[in-house]
DNA sequence: GACCAATTCC
């Protein structure tokens, strides 16, 4: 301040008497208070200056004005500009709204009310996204009310945000309400409508919006791309997407994200790699967010070392693009490069965040690493102020449980100072099944049963615990339950794209049309597996049946089917991409193992939890999976 | 003198 006021005497310096803009602007800079604005007020009504002749940033003059806690005077210095008060008042609002005082913004105007200053439709427009950044719905209606006596229900700027208001803030019914009433609505009204309505949860409403509407631009169907992928429905997404080709619209970035997001989630690389050359064509390769879901495409897509190359070739990176790098080494089992990365990104002043620190606690437990984890654990908080979420929680209960640190992990749940969930619970389960323990997957299935009592996965895994000790009558039981509850088991299935096209199995399927080259394809895989000492891991069956009907059933596992299947149709040299829904079987793992060295060939899965790439007759998990 | 809708890592 004191600074301000010395530099005030630039105005009457003996060598300047009128400053040149120059340092005039520099002055005007350094005005942040209302004390400072009325000494400069001061000084320009001594000197006779007009106010209106300053070059001072509108913004600025209504932000220092408006802080001013003597209200009345900031509207005398408005008066005597030469723009009308309210220009400033809107400024200031917009400003506040846009930045970090949102709640400022709807109390300033609330003081307008009170000294009888008329809103305008600009006025209403900041304060509505004033309340839309704070999720404010009870003043959003009083300001909607305003919008309404003021007259500007024709305001279609305004009805949209109030729309959007309404929508954001989970007031959908109040929202529906508007825009049915609506008398005009434009392309935005519906966009508004749609993505509204996929965060709401009902994509096939979104989807009615999107068919009805008169016309439609490239944020219409982005919005609806986005919103099959944002509701596991990556199959729809790239439907869409393909009819918006077809329909001769040129996508954008944030299409090209969402459609992204889908070939991650399907696991279909040739896509998404068609999609990473138009993104480069169409001048997108410096969008961060894009490169950050193209990394997070590779990844899932099995091609670790494309999502490495686009990560190398990024100019700039945010914590999303080293989070997803991290989090990538990890499914894959590499967590020395993980963790390397992560050294890297804080050498150079990247300071991680929650996603960043799954990501390493990933990378330990599918590598055992038990005291690197834990010691990620401790530093998250003390080092960088973290809270760890249940994400993390569970990250460590799999840590120790596939260690077989059963007890520890037992110790560690109880000690959680969060409740925890499903996948806490069953982190635990998977250990004890493992390391065979029933005594705590029993334990472990009463939480989980409390918990989450239609999750079939983890009646599935008691039951092979059962199944894997002979424990047939409380594999039976197990099965019981699942009955009498209406619990179905997932399929599951595996699938392979072959010349661009999805080949989808399940198990035992006979339903492709060249299923019996398959079961002949396996045949004679078969033989030579056995030849190499294959022995099938019957005890995962969970029937009690005779031990040839198991073999049987082994046989018919979807990834054996898909693995055959991608075999007769990949050329050589091609590695194989299979995807599965759940986790790998380990029977399949087995004999994915061996036909990989029989058949000379990169064997490449992508199960629910990981990556598993086989090689010459071993896997990158090591077996610790 | 200015207002409306969307995107990435878990």
């Amino acid at each position: 301040m004191l600074c301000s006021v010395s530099t005030l005497h630039l105005f009457s310096h003996p060598n300047s008497n009128s400053p040149t803009s120059q340092n005039l602007h520099n002055l005007l800079h350094s005005f942040n208070t209302p004390f400072e604005l009325k000494q400069l007020h001061a000084h320009l009504i001594k000197t006779n200056t007009p106010l209106s002749t300053l070059p001072l940033p509108l913004t600025k003059l209504a932000l220092v004005t408006a802080l001013t806690p003597d209200f009345p005077y900031a509207q005398c210095v408005f008066k005597h500009l030469d723009k009308p008060e309210i220009v400033f008042w809107n400024s200031c609002l917009k400003a506040w709204a846009e930045g970090q005082s949102p709640f400022d913004a709807i109390l300033l105007f609330y003081q307008l009310r009170e000294f009888d200053i008329v809103p305008d439709d600009f006025t209403c427009s900041f304060v509505l996204k004033a309340c839309a950044a704070l999720s404010d719905v009870l003043n959003g209606r009083i300001v909607h009310g305003y919008v309404e006596k003021l007259g500007f229900r024709s305001n279609l700027f305004l009805q949209n945000m109030i729309v959007h208001l309404y929508a954001s803030c989970g007031a959908m019914g109040d929202a529906r309400l508007l825009f049915d009433k609506m008398s005009q609505r434009d392309v935005v009204t519906w966009n508004i409508m749609i993505s509204q309505s996929v965060k709401s949860g009902d994509v096939e409403g979104a989807f009615e919006l999107f068919s009805l509407m008169p016309e439609r631009n490239v944020r219409s169907w982005t919005a609806m791309i986005a919103g099959y992928v944002q509701c596991g429905k990556p199959k729809e997404a790239i439907h869409l997407f393909m009819e918006m080709e077809e329909a001769g619209l040129r996508p954008n970035e944030v299409t090209v994200v969402a459609v992204l997001s889908a070939c991650a989630d399907l696991g279909t690389l040739d896509l998404g790699r068609r999609v990473h050359e138009y993104s480069n064509c169409s001048g997108f390769r410096g969008n961060v967010r894009v490169s950050n879901t193209l990394i997070d495409m590779y990844v899932k897509c099995g091609c670790l070392k494309d999502a490495c190359t686009v990560f190398d070739e990024m100019e700039e990176r945010t914590i999303v693009s080293w989070s997803a790098m991290i989090a990538g080494h990890a499914i894959y089992g590499q967590a020395e490069e993980a963790l390397s990365l992560f050294s890297k990104m804080v050498q150079i002043g990247m300071k991680p965040n929650d996603v960043t620190f799954i990501g390493l606690l990933h990378a330990c437990s599918h590598m055992g690493m038990i005291d690197k984890g834990r010691e990620f654990f401790n530093s998250m908080t003390r080092d960088y102020g973290i809270i760890p979420r249940i994400e993390h929680y569970g990250c460590m209960v799999d840590l120790f449980s596939r260690a077989g640190l059963l007890q520890e992990a037992y110790v560690f749940i109880m000690n959680m100072p969060i409740k925890p969930n499903g996948v806490v619970w069953g982190a635990l389960l998977g250990g004890c099944r493992v390391h065979r323990n029933i005594e705590l997957a029993e334990e472990a299935i009463q939480h989980l049963l409390e918990l989450d009592p239609l999750n079939d996965g983890y009646y599935v895994v008691l039951s092979n615990i059962y199944a894997e000790a002979e424990r047939w009558e409380d594999t039976a039981k197990v099965r019981r339950l699942m009955r009498d509850r209406g619990v179905k088991k997932t399929p599951g299935w595996s699938s392979i794209t072959v010349d661009g096209m999805l080949h989808e199995f399940a198990a035992g399927d006979e339903s492709h049309p060249q299923a019996e080259e398959i079961f002949q394809m396996w045949g004679k895989l078969l033989q030579k597996l056995k030849i190499k000492g294959y022995v099938p891991k019957t005890s995962i069956v969970l029937l009690d049946v005779e031990e040839n009907e198991k073999e049987k059933f082994l046989y018919r596992h979807s990834e054996k089917l898909a693995l055959a299947f991608g075999l007769m149709k990949t050329p050589p040299g091609m590695p194989i991409r299979i995807m599965k829904n759940l986790r790998v079987c380990e029977d399949c793992h087995a004999a994915m193992k061996l036909i990989s060295g029989i058949v000379n060939k990169e064997i490449i899965v992508r199960d629910r939890n990981r990556f598993h790439c086989f090689k010459d007759g071993s896997c990158t998990c090591n077996d610790y999976w």
